[in-house]
DNA sequence: GCAAGGTC
């Protein structure tokens, strides 16, 4: 009896094999470069086993195994409407140059008996273990085949996983095979579709692929409303009294001593004058309190890829792209841990003291290291991610060879790996409050310690700054008091690492594809990268500004440009592997809501192209500020010191904006604690809430929105009467409206996030060119409770089915809870409970005891039949709009997927639809012929676009869709 | 000439 043990790289199936075999193996190679297979006897008890040795063989294959694509007839982009590719044949064969995976595998399977799957711990994974299989049985049809579990290479878990191995998780594999199914039809219909339209009618883009994917629009979304943000900033004027006294220092030094308003600054410069005045009559300063307090600057967590992408990117000005690519390089040395994880959290059983040990030698740090071993050590803090397959990135080897870009961000992880073992910094804090006149000021200095981990890690700061002495009822008269007047700073465009951030808190890719996604974006010519001093920002480009902004005008229920579709699809794949719906389910509700987007960005197209054409020609200001900004770019192409720093200008001269940020914010360094990409200046404001202005209205509400303060919650005109505008946390957005005279946006209102602005998801979105917005005064908390959002309304997702059953369990995203099973030893094991259905990244944390009875349990295919009940009813009573209709027969009242016409069609959904949809040549619009074989070819790329795409194609699809409903 | 996800 033989068992073959495959691995989903070649560094787990070393891995495995080290530990399986006690260190002695025999090894071949296999017929691809990077894999060899590993030969030792493993004493395997029953029930698989026998209880004796028995041969073992460890291979791998080098991730996902298949690839997919449609068939030659729908390959070739003329020869087909895009639609058809909704419902083409979509063809699974091994890739190319994995064929020497293929064939190792087909060699070791023939004589085993057993093969036993060791790919990652998750969705990918078992997809990938499922591809194994399906190859090994083409050859063996009787091997037995087994899955392992584990969560870490150590070997109590790898002998256990052995012994243990069960059954692949089918429901899982399908899950991913759905996703890949979606993300290829989609993306192809959406990518041809649009390059096709775009290129005869814009000449600028005759030759440009304008790619549309799930991932890559958000992404591009993210910028553009960073970009529109940054433009529709408003600054807000500001005063503050300004108290100095010169002291000499410890050293004996004189220095000024820079006092803080308690009150920050107010936007009220009468108030702020009265208080000014008030002080300086009567300038004598009595000190009320001098606190001091220990105070810790904590070390940094283990390191993820995400934070790695983010700290290279920040502290080495490396494109996220670049630094994972050198990791993975480091990897394949020997000298990284893998560099794909989202764990922040070392395993119980790690082994930190013999791979410090190894750093000890290095000239650099290697001093360091040593006082770690001697003693110093403490183990590192623990974050909150497990992706139960990696390990946080660290070293594993110590590398004096290494120079540029490697050199550096091996330094930079083995530092964080040092740090991160090291004890936190210690310090203190003295606080000193002074009242003049009856106003309050205040000064703070700290005093480091102890500075541990500070001595390995020079990428964070915290610095000593004394204060001098001060006595508790001293007097004295300052040497300044001033009112000093102020602005608050305009937001940055996004830089990569705040772009990587977004991302990963919006579920957007994985943590091995973040930064792909954006280097995409970067090379459709989407995002321009913009050099200001040192810092990299990104710029969406006229035609990325155009192309959001055109789809943004389309009303979809759920925008192209937004992260909820993602989402969505993330959530249903959920779905598949809790069981509570089938593969084939979620591809033909995600399918058939795909075309409905479809037919709908087919038939106002038009409003997209004429939204390019402006960001590229147009005469509009907002369009003009943008060909600036590109030009300008092209333009500096890297002169020096043309670049403002992206920051507004302030009133008051340098010193203004630095005493604006919070206390104590000295952490000036990698942590990412806060939203870089929102507006600055926010603290301020709020601190001015508390004021005694309390019905002044400025000030009140954050800031650019003076005329709409307290105007959260607004609801949706048009086709949502009933329901609100949404944020990326699904909570209602508020309205602001740009006054800044001289923006070119000024008098137009947008979309934001209601959160504090730490807190943002970062949404934005301009409100459509005559919009209403009405302003029932109603608060965002009233509104999210009264009326439930459009999506909710529309959506055909699983969140429907049961809507109106009163029983349904939701989580605080307001998402169809799920339920799972307690697995872990103890009391609870076989309880169930509900939990937020998103992925980790996105989850509430919601969490609820089922109960016996409860009917959401009894979720399943049988709840299917009420999706289109559910959504009739919702429809209807949302007011329908101009997107209510079937795709299918085109009447309103129902959905696709239940069109009580489909007969009329003839043949399959697809097929029909196919040919009737959208079967007009991209070229000339005609029917009856393809774009390859056009008869007015001729015509050319001007005279296309005269009249006929323009009125031709809304009025052709409108008329369709009628005709199908007779 | 399309996507996103693995990995090398």
């Amino acid at each position: 009896m033989k068992v073959l043990c495959v691995a989903e790289k070649p560094s787990i199936a070393k891995s495995i094999t080290e530990i399986l075999s006690g260190g002695r193996w025999d090894t071949r190679n296999s017929p691809h470069q990077y894999i060899r297979n590993y030969d030792f006897d493993y004493n395997l008890p029953p029930p698989l086993g026998r209880g004796r040795s028995t041969p073992f063989t460890v291979t791998a294959v080098l991730g996902h195994l298949m690839s997919i694509d449609f068939g030659e007839d729908h390959r070739k982009w003329h020869s087909c409407d895009p639609f058809s590719l909704f419902d083409a044949p979509i063809l699974t064969s091994v890739s190319k140059d994995l064929k020497k995976v293929e064939q190792n595998l087909i060699n070791e399977a023939r004589h085993s008996e057993i093969l036993m799957i060791w790919t990652d711990c998750d969705r990918e994974g078992e997809h990938i273990g499922s591809e194994v299989a399906s190859v090994c049985r083409k050859v063996n049809r009787n091997i037995i085949v087994k899955r392992a579990r584990f969560s870490a290479i150590i070997a109590a878990q790898i002998h256990q996983a052995a012994r243990q191995a069960n059954d692949l998780d089918q429901r899982q594999a399908d899950a991913v095979e759905a996703r890949m199914a979606l993300d290829l039809r989609i993306g192809a219909v959406f990518t041809r579709f649009m390059t096709m339209g775009l290129q005869v009618r814009i000449p600028e883009l005759a030759e440009q692929l304008v790619s549309y994917g799930p991932c890559q629009f958000p992404t591009l979304g993210f910028v553009v409303d960073q970009y529109n943000r940054v433009q529709s900033f408003v600054p807000e004027t500001f005063w503050y009294i300004y108290v100095g006294i010169e002291r000499t220092d410890e050293e004996g030094q004189p220095r000024t001593v820079e006092f803080k308003w308690r009150r920050n600054h107010l936007f009220d410069m009468d108030i702020a004058a009265i208080l000014y005045e008030q002080c300086a009559i009567n300038p004598d300063a009595m000190v009320l309190k001098v606190e001091t307090k220990p105070t810790t600057k904590w070390k940094p967590l283990p390191l993820t890829t995400v934070e790695l992408q983010q700290s290279g990117s920040r502290l080495l000005r490396m494109a996220p792209k670049r630094v994972l690519d050198i990791a993975e390089k480091l990897y394949q040395k020997g000298i990284l841990s893998y560099p794909r994880t989202e764990t922040d959290q070392y395993d119980k059983a790690f082994d930190f003291n013999s791979l410090i040990q190894k750093q000890t030698h290095d000239n650099q740090w290697g001093q360091y290291a040593q006082k770690l071993v001697d003693g110093a050590y403490q183990r590192p803090r623990n974050g909150k991610k497990n992706d139960k397959a990696h390990p946080p990135i660290h070293p594993t080897a110590h590398a004096g060879n290494l120079d540029g870009d490697e050199r550096r961000v091996f330094e930079l992880v083995t530092r964080r790996f040092l740090a991160s073992c090291s004890k936190n910094a210690e310090g203190k804090t003295t606080t000193v409050e002074i009242n003049i006149a009856d106003e309050l000021f205040h000064t703070s200095g700290l005093v480091i310690t102890q500075r541990n981990y500070l001595e390995v890690y020079p990428y964070d700061k915290w610095s000593d700054s004394a204060v001098p002495d001060f006595q508790e009822g001293e007097m004295f008269t300052p040497t300044i008091i001033e009112l000093k007047e102020g602005s608050t700073s305009k937001p940055n465009l996004l830089t990569e690492a705040d772009l990587v951030g977004l991302m990963d808190r919006n579920g957007i890719g994985t943590d091995a594809t973040i930064a792909e996604h954006i280097a995409k974006i970067i090379e459709r010519q989407y995002v321009t990268e913009k050099q200001e001093q040192k810092v990299k920002y990104l710029l969406p480009s006229q035609l990325g500004v155009g192309l959001i902004e055109g789809y943004n005008k389309i009303d979809f229920d759920r925008s192209l440009s937004k992260p909820h579709l993602r989402r969505e699809t993330e959530h249903r794949m959920q779905l598949v592997c809790d069981g509570l719906k089938v593969k084939r389910e979620i591809l033909n509700q995600t399918i058939d809501e795909y075309k409905e987007v479809f037919i709908k960005a087919k038939r106002d197209f038009e409003i997209v192209i004429e939204s390019v054409n402006e960001y590229l020609h147009g005469r509009g200001e907002a369009q003009e500020a943008l060909r600036a900004a590109t030009q300008a770019r092209r333009g500096r192409a890297g002169a020096a010191g043309a670049a403002r720093g992206g920051r507004g200008g302030r009133g008051g001269g340098a010193g203004v904006a630095r005493r604006g940020r919070p206390d104590n914010d000295n952490d000036d360094d990698d942590d990412d604690d806060s939203n870089p990409g929102l507006p600055r200046g926010g603290g301020r404001t709020r601190a001015s809430v508390t004021s005694t202005r309390g019905t002044s209205t400025r000030g009140r509400g954050a800031r650019g929105g003076a005329a709409n303060a307290g105007v959260a919650g607004t609801a949706r005109k048009r086709n949502y009467d009933n329901g609100v505008k949404t944020c990326d946390c699904d909570l209602p957005a508020v309205s602001r409206t740009v006054q800044k005279a001289d923006s070119p946006h000024v008098g137009r209102q947008f979309w934001t996030c209601s959160k504090p602005q730490n807190e943002q998801c970062g949404y934005f979105e301009w409100a459509n060119e005559g919009e209403s917005i009405s302003h029932p005064g109603n608060s965002a908390g009233q509104s999210a409770e009264r009326g439930l959002p459009p999506s909710k309304r529309q959506r055909p997702s699983s969140r429907n089915e049961t809507r109106g059953n009163d029983e349904d369990v939701r989580c605080k995203c307001d998402l169809e809870a799920k339920l799972v099973t307690v697995n872990k030893e103890g009391p609870n094991k076989g309880k169930q409970f509900w939990a937020c259905p998103n992925n980790p990244k996105a989850s509430c944390k919601f969490f609820q005891w089922a109960e016996e009875g409860n009917p959401g349990t009894q979720a399943g295919p049988s709840n299917y039949a009420n999706i289109n009940y559910s959504r009739n009813g919702s429809n209807g009573s949302g007011g329908g709009g101009g997107g209510g209709e079937c795709f299918k027969c085109g009447q309103v009242g129902h959905w696709s997927n239940s069109c009580p016409n489909d007969s009329a069609g003839g043949g399959g959904a697809g097929g029909s639809g196919t040919g009737e949809q959208s079967g007009e040549c991209f070229k000339c619009g005609q029917s009856g012929h393809w774009s390859n074989s056009c008869p007015n070819d001729g015509l050319g790329g001007s005279a296309a676009p005269n009249g006929r795409g323009r009125s031709g194609s809304r009025a052709r699809g409108k008329s369709r869709g009628r005709a199908r409903g007779r």
